[in-house]
DNA sequence: TGAAAAGGCAACTGAAAAGTTGCATATCAG
DNA sequence: CTGATATGCAACTTTTCAGTTGCCTTTTCA
């Protein structure tokens, strides 16, 4: 599961509210993640299979319609791994633009 | 300070390596930033002006060289407000997973 | 069995974004 | 002052990616 595709997948605001719909309600199928957007059934399918490599969305078929389920578990890892990173040096990181910040105030 | 503008800065590699870099060693000039990378000054330029935009990168003229800083602020606010969102729900969405893979096995 | 419903595949278009090239400006060092 | 260093600006090319169009397959149900 590569970073990477994870970041790109979030990089997309449509893709982003994709998840925010599986968060709201797990399982939906396709038809039901294309209501309320205004673009082709094909366009969300595309977004579908960004979020899929991403691994963020898991699919199942049942019957004729695909359910999608949401997967929390990459984008934890982002914040274990990635934001906790910077956390871990907030303050020094927020001394250094403090200190920047008081340099500008003087000019 | 846009949401969007931090997820899409985030979704490029190279800039989340500008960001490791400033996180490695803050306060660095933009031609100590391009070295290792294999592109010219001026895409390096373009990345760090989205850095910018986003407000993940503070920047300031010393002479004739430009420091930037890093800025932790808007990642923060991602963890707090976003992916807090999922975690709240961690737990039901990764039941919601184990059904749904547990019904794959089934098959 | 056959029409409607749900979705898949592939080629195409268009626009955004990445990257380059060429030249200009500003600053420092001798 | 002069050359070297550090960066900026703008136009251009290239690539990537979002979105559409057209057609096909599978499933459901009357």
């Amino acid at each position: 599961m590569s970073m990477d595709a994870v970041f790109r997948a979030l990089g997309e605001p449509v893709r982003r509210q994709l998840l925010d719909r599986l968060h709201a309600r797990n399982g939906q199928t396709l038809n039901e993640l294309c209501e309320g957007h205004d673009m082709t059934r094909q366009a969300v399918t595309k977004h579908l299979a960004v979020l899929e490599e991403a691994n963020l969305v898991v699919s199942q078929r049942r019957g004729r319609e695909k359910l999608h389920y949401l997967n929390p578990v990459p984008i934890h890892e982002i914040a274990d791994r990635w934001i906790g990173k910077y956390e871990r040096s907030r303050l020094r990181a927020l001394s250094d633009l403090k200190k920047h910040l008081e340099r500008k105030d003087d000019e």
